[in-house]
DNA sequence: CTGTTAGCGCATTCAG
DNA sequence: CTGAATGCGCTAACAG
């Protein structure tokens, strides 16, 4: 391990430290004749000297480093990351990882009073909204993005995506391949059916584009269960409907099942049954087979401006009450599960 | 933010800083009476003090601190990280997240030693071998574990999983279920065909099964390419082979690629077709239509045991020098993918 | 304009 | 057994 500190340049350069440090940081308000300039720089790169963070950060009172918490069980929160990373990397600020084992919040407190980090940024889900945490935040001034979170909630800044539009846009592209009325398919987790601020969203946004072309709304509402216990249901049900059949599912899980009774079914998928997918969460749309079509939610790009505001509240170019909302829109995915005839 | 410093603790507990500290610590060879020492835990309760581990970090040569670099885009770091993400947690180790854009070492240095970070865990593509950088981590004493590189280097810890091991299993599953001699099908990266150690494992595991077995090996070897590109080649292929076939692929590409096939020949996956991987690295197999079965190479579990060695690597409970290999074993997922027949 | 000094928060000496 | 002093490497405020 390099042990040269900026004492040793200042040495062998024959000047004192401060010199060094101003020159590094390039203080304003400082000159240094363009010869001691460059025979700091050479001391510099002939020792190899590199700077060290922490001891800049203790006296500067920061870290330079900034949390990223979220669940480690889900790809999107790595999706999130990519995006991170990239902004804090080229920012100069490290990534640090906090995989809550069970989401608590609590113990990141105390990682990040410990670490003295700069911002923290959450991956929540879609309609999180924790009092308590929002308080923490607020007493001990933390700078915090949350991704998906508090969509609601003004006092925080947060990165959404326009779950409205993504259904708009769905839709759009199955009329336009399919002139059969879609139904909306939602897929719901937890024991009772309690849909959060983006399920509402979506659902309004069906219903609303469904009126607006003088059609009925269809919706058949479904908890997540495994296949294995719930295969029985899917293939009765889509056994029992007309075909062909045009599905919008809030979820591609909901679009995997049709897929498996389909198979069981032997109905052919973009044939028989036209179906779409409303995110790519689990990020395996593109493997099915046929390749289903979906809207996909950029988590990286929204990793990416989570980082970027983060970063700005930080160093103060954003103030800490500003706490806007940045809205992202979704992509859509071309893929094959969606069939093409003409009106 | 949480402005408290063991000064302020040491000042309400009426005592001086290096007690507080030596409780904190419990430093070997000291004695505080148990009453100072419930006055100093309870003025820490009160003031809410947090020890500020930067400032430790500095005194003590240490940042509690590693680095984990990796391709952010390949699902498999994020699942290594996920293991090294928990056993750092419990070991009072912060994770930093190095994702290198082209995957070079050289600036990851650089970060290393301006971070004063404590150790590097790197994931590699099997067979990893970078002289340059090897040299580097021994000249700076940098406490290094690879995951699947280095494979055939002893100065580098690494941890690696049991190809041979892995291709055995799936043969013999597959040979438990369907009497037909398993083709082995070989995808390959990059331009030309140049088998990496991983590979050169596997092929090398098979041909000794098949042998063992009374079996003439069958290798189909192919450049991965997207579907789009290369379908024709597939269709024509399967479509030409004697059904029912039993195939085992390197990787889950080349499944997924049989499986297109199929559906554009209306053959069956499970029945028509058999078919196996020997990974899950896109972890998609479970989501395919049938279940793919496969081989899972069990990347969290390799992070958290390369993670457990960094840190003894750092704690000095394993010298430096004492660079063995961790070796895990597969996991066997079963699917539908491949059918059941009687002999 | 340069060079000296103090202090960020801690752990570890060395005196008392 | 306890308290004051030193220094980790750096930057900011200060004196020359």
């Amino acid at each position: 391990m390099s042990r040269v500190t900026s004492k040793d340049v200042a040495q062998r350069a024959g000047v004192s430290q401060s010199v060094v440090s101003a020159i590094l940081n390039n203080t304003p308000g400082i000159r240094v004749s363009e010869e001691t300039r460059q025979s700091v720089l050479k001391a510099i790169r002939d020792l190899n000297y590199q700077v060290d963070i922490r001891a800049r950060g203790l006296r500067k009172g920061r870290t330079y480093c900034i949390a990223a918490m979220g669940n480690m069980n889900t790809p999107f929160f790595f999706q999130m990351l990519q995006g991170a990373m990239a902004v804090s990397l080229e920012s100069g600020y490290s990534l640090q990882l906090y995989g809550a084992p069970g989401g608590e919040r609590e113990p990141l407190l105390g990682w990040f009073t410990q670490r003295r980090i700069d911002g923290i940024l959450t991956q929540d889900v879609t309609s999180y909204h924790d009092a308590q945490w929002l308080n923490t935040v607020h007493t001990h001034k933390i700078p915090y993005v949350s991704l998906e979170g508090y969509p609601e909630d003004d006092r925080v800044s947060s990165v959404l995506m326009d779950y409205a539009h993504s259904i708009e846009m769905a839709l759009d592209f199955m009329w336009d391949r399919v002139p059969i009325p879609p139904v909306y398919l939602e897929i719901y987790g937890g024991r009772e059916y309690k849909p959060n601020w983006g399920d509402r969203q979506r659902l309004a946004s069906y219903k609303t584009w469904m009126e607006r072309n003088g059609l009925e709304p269809q919706i058949r509402t479904r908890m997540d269960r495994p296949w294995a216990e719930d295969q029985a249901w899917w293939v009765e049900w889509l056994g029992s409907v007309r075909t062909p059949i045009s599905v919008l599912s809030n979820w591609s899980r909901g679009a995997n099942h049709l897929y498996r009774a389909a198979y069981r079914l032997g109905l052919r998928i973009g044939k028989d049954i036209h179906v779409m997918a409303a995110d790519n969460t689990e990020r395996v749309n593109e493997y099915l087979v046929p390749v289903l079509s979906s809207i996909e939610v950029p988590y990286a790009e929204m990793g990416a401006k989570a980082a970027r505001r983060l970063i700005d509240m930080i160093e103060g170019k954003k103030d800490l009450n500003d706490t806007g909302k940045i809205w992202l829109s979704p992509r859509l995915i071309e893929g094959e599960s969606i069939g093409r005839s003409f009106r």
